[in-house]
DNA sequence: GCGCCGCATTGAAAATTTTCAATAGCTGTC
DNA sequence: GACAGCTATTGAAAATTTTCAATGCGGCGC
């Protein structure tokens, strides 16, 4: 039980009514009703930072909602190599390929404290059958997902190792409510763009250098963002 | 009208009852009854190789169904660069992500001969409205796509360049029913992988020399599969 | 069958990226 | 607040990739 806490399990679903995101997360439009009817555990878990939540290959009993922290999705390839393929933050949902039972295509390896709500399979799959409301949120999920992978591939691994790094800075800038945002380990970046780590230090120096980007305490940075636009879209 | 012929428009869904892929398509589950609701013409139209079926920020009145050939999504830069993101085939959907009325984030382009379903977004609509199975197939087209858009990244942009362009190798002749599989011009084969058209084209030829690739007539090759997977996981 | 035209191939030089290795700087801990 | 252990930075040489330009090849139209 290393690298997480229980904080609550409920019988139901009783306090996922009250829940403070829930306007962002796949039970936003769940009724009354519907909350009634969930008879399994939902339970709100955290992480440490690098903790693995699961394993590319795993079956997997249960789905995810990222109610705070960033999660890492990663895949590996036969020869060793790796990739990151999608960052998940607040709101976002984890595990959802597998709801027919496939085994977990990449594993998710928290970057931060991250907290999330820990759905047992099961309430997926009945909601799903019982509420439209539900399959129409999954829908839109499954887009989003889509979409940001597509983004992925077309901003983070085109052009010259600058362009992707600064692009990169962008999109964890815009992702953020706040003025700042996390910025990852360079060997992070690196995975993400398809870069050496080494590579990725040398664009964030220069970067930081040049005045664009101001690292802050706690692994968080402050961007130009005008300016990182202006010069590479 | 160039570019594109109207082969049959049926009041109703007639004939898609009988149509010969039908089970590799959308509609694969829907009953009589439900084809007897469909009262909006469904074209089967063709186009010409390097036909533009929608372009990236297009309004989606429609989605396609691919009946034969390959289609392009291609995504295009602020820059001016771009980047092919997935390749459809045969059973597979264009313009579902814009269900909801969303402009289209890629344009799709033809790369060989294509025939395709063009179905009013009504319709799917509508039928997702009444028909849960349907909704069911649209969550598995959204998780097949998605899933093949993290393989993208990972297998295709990851590695030097002469891994890249053995993995796309390999990912064609996988989905091609034939032995042979359609060789892509080395310009495309650079936009699926992020490296420039020159080096797609020494990649190739070097493959060839080896005799590990075998071009044939009209685009088409082979590839000593095995091997290629051997020396490139 | 000839000649065009577009795509593919190839080579050499320039630019970028990786590699390898050494040093510096943070972060979280005690 | 000092320490230990990562993580980041930096430089120089090697490797890869891009760039630019020239040549080859094949299919299509006439």
């Amino acid at each position: 039980m290393k690298n997480r806490t229980i904080e609550n399990a409920w019988r139901g679903a009783e306090r996922c009514k009250n829940c403070a995101i829930r306007h962002l997360v796949l039970f936003a439009d769940l009724t009354h009703d519907d909350f009634d009817r969930i008879h399994h555990p939902i339970d709100d878990i955290e992480f440490k930072p690098g903790s693995r939540i699961y394993l590319q290959g795993d079956e997997m009993p249960f789905v995810y909602t990222v109610r705070s922290g960033l999660i890492k999705l990663v895949q590996h390839l036969p020869n060793g190599d790796h990739r990151i393929v999608r960052i998940l933050s607040q709101g976002d949902l984890a595990g959802l390929e597998n709801l027919d039972g496939q085994p977990a295509s990449h594993e998710a390896v928290t970057m931060d404290h991250v907290r999330v709500c820990r759905i047992p399979r099961s309430i997926i799959a009945s909601l799903k059958r019982d509420t439209p409301r539900l399959h129409e949120a999954l829908l839109q999920r499954w887009q989003k997902a889509l979409s940001g992978a597509e983004n992925w591939i077309t901003r983070l691994s085109t052009g010259n190792a600058k362009s992707r790094v600064a692009r990169l800075l962008l999109l964890l800038d815009e992702n953020s409510e706040d003025d700042s945002f996390f910025l990852p380990t360079r060997e992070d970046m690196g995975a993400m763009l398809g870069i050496t780590t080494e590579s990725a230090s040398k664009m964030t120096a220069e970067f930081r250098r040049n005045g664009l980007l101001k690292p802050l305490q706690h692994h968080r940075a402050w961007i130009d963002a005008r300016e990182l636009k202006n010069q590479f879209d």
